[in-house]
DNA sequence: TAAATTGTTGACCAAGTGGTCAAGATACGA
DNA sequence: TCGTATCTTGACCACTTGGTCAACAATTTA
C-alpha cells in the first residue's frame, strides 16, 4: 500500500546486487517460493498474505524466504512478473491474416482455457487491479497498452473491410476478457449457482460464448 | 479469514443485544460508519482495511466506531448486507411478460449504469468473492440462487418459445454480470488502455454491448 | 435540576507481522 | 581434505492493529 512503484523485473536479489550467476539451489528455491507465493497471494491478496504462509507453503523457514527475496514486496513483484507473460501471450497470437471471427473465437477459447487451467494467475491479477494496480500500472500503461492498441487496429481494419460487425474494438476485448476471466475470479459465486458437473459447466460456458460471439460479430 | 460464518443481518449491536429502539445519534453514526466503511473496504479489501482508517474517514475515534459495531467483522457484514439489496434489485425486475431481448437489454443497461454510479459496491463484492466469499456464501447459496433459478426459468421459456437464441440461461447471466461489472472492478486497467473521455468510453461500452447482445440473442 | 442513560475518547494491551542477525550447517572448488 | 562461499534457521525487535476499559461528556428523562 504505502510505497507504490515496485520494479517489476522478476530478479531475486540474494544479498548484494544481481552479479554472480545463480546457483542450482537458488534456482530451485526461488522457483519454490514463487510457486508458493502465487498460491498464497492469489487467494488472500497482498495484504492478506503473510511471509510465514508463503514460507510454510514452500516448506522452508521465513528467514530463508527473506534470504532469497529481501522483502515481501519483492516476492509479490516476482510472482506478478513471471505470471504476466503467461497471461498475455494469447492476445499476441491474434493474426491479421486469419479469418476475423475465427481468430477472435480462438482467442476467446484460449482465454477460457486459461481461466480454467490457471485460475490462480487470473485471481492474482484481479486482486492487484482491484487494489488499484499499484505494482503493474506501469506495465499496463506501456507494454499492455502498446499490444492492445496494435490488436485494436487489426480489429478495426476487419470492421472497415466489412468482415465484422461495427463494435468498438477495445470494448470487444474487454468483453472477451471479462466474460472468460469471470469463471476464474468469481468461482465461489459460480459454484454457488451452478448445479451441473464441472465439465458440463465449462461446455455450456463455451457454447454460450461461442454463440454470442459468432452471431454478435457476424457482419 | 479465520472464523467464517458471520451473520449478515446488518444490525449494529450497541453494547447488549438488539432490544431498545435506536437513538437519533445511533442512526446517524451507524450510517456514517457504514458509508465510510464502504469506501475503505471497497478500495482495500477486508484484510487491507483498518478500523482506524474507517474511523478517520467517518470522522470519529476508533474506540467510538467499536462502540457502535463490536468488531471489524461486524462492520464488514453490515456494509455487505446494506449493499446487497442495491446490487441485486435489477435482476428481480426481469419481466417474463416483456419482450425478451428488450428485457435483457434493459437489465444489462441497468447493471452498466450501476457499475458507473456505484463502483464501490461492485468492488466490495468482487473483493469478497475473490477471497472465497467467506461472509456472503450463505446468501449466494440461498437468496441469490433462488432468484437466479427463477430468472433462468424465464429465459429458458423464452428460448423454448423461439424468442431467443438457444444459450444456456445461467451463462447468459454470467456474461451480463461480468461484462458490465468489469467497468467498475477493473477500472485501473481500463483507464490505462482507454484514451477517450469518460462519457465517450461509456457510450462505446453501451453501444458494443447492445450490439453484441441484441444480435447474439436474436432467434 | 438531578439522576440515569447514552455517547466519546485517550491510554493501554496482546497478538500478529515484516524484517534482522548471529551462529551454525551444507555444498563446492582447489 | 581443507577453506571458502552459500544456505538455513531460531531468536529477536519494532511496529501495526483489533479490541478493552475506565473516566469523562453529552443527552435524555422524571
Amino acid at each position: 500500500m504505502a510505497d507504490d512503484e515496485i520494479n517489476l523485473n522478476g530478479d531475486a536479489t540474494v544479498s548484494g546486487s544481481s552479479s554472480r550467476k545463480r546457483t542450482r539451489i537458488q534456482i530451485r528455491n526461488e522457483a519454490r517460493i514463487v510457486r508458493a507465493a502465487l498460491d498464497v497471494f492469489s487467494s488472500n491478496g497482498y495484504r492478506g498474505s503473510t511471509v510465514d504462509q508463503i514460507a510454510d507453503t514452500a516448506g522452508m523457514s521465513k528467514a530463508n524466504v527473506l534470504y532469497y527475496f529481501n522483502t515481501k514486496q519483492d516476492i509479490y513483484a516476482a510472482v506478478l512478473a513471471r505470471t504476466l507473460t503467461i497471461w498475455l501471450d494469447p492476445l499476441a497470437e491474434l493474426d491479421a491474416e486469419g479469418d476475423p471471427i475465427e481468430e477472435l473465437w480462438k482467442y476467446t477459447q484460449e482465454k477460457l482455457r486459461l481461466s480454467r487451467k490457471a485460475p490462480h494467475a487470473s485471481r492474482l491479477f484481479a486482486n492487484e487491479i482491484l487494489q488499484g494496480a499499484p505494482v503493474i500500472k506501469p506495465f499496463l500503461e506501456n507494454q499492455l497498452k502498446s499490444l492492445v492498441t496494435r490488436k485494436c487496429q487489426i480489429i478495426q481494419t476487419w470492421i472497415d473491410q466489412g468482415k465484422l460487425a461495427p463494435v468498438a474494438p477495445l470494448h470487444l476485448i474487454f468483453l472477451i476478457w471479462s466474460s472468460t476471466q469471470h469463471y476464474a475470479d468469481f468461482a465461489p459465486q459460480i459454484n454457488a449457482l451452478n448445479t451441473e458437473p464441472e465439465d458440463v459447466l465449462h461446455e455450456q460456458a463455451e457454447q454460450t460464448l461461442k454463440l454470442m460471439l459468432t452471431r454478435g460479430l457476424a457482419p
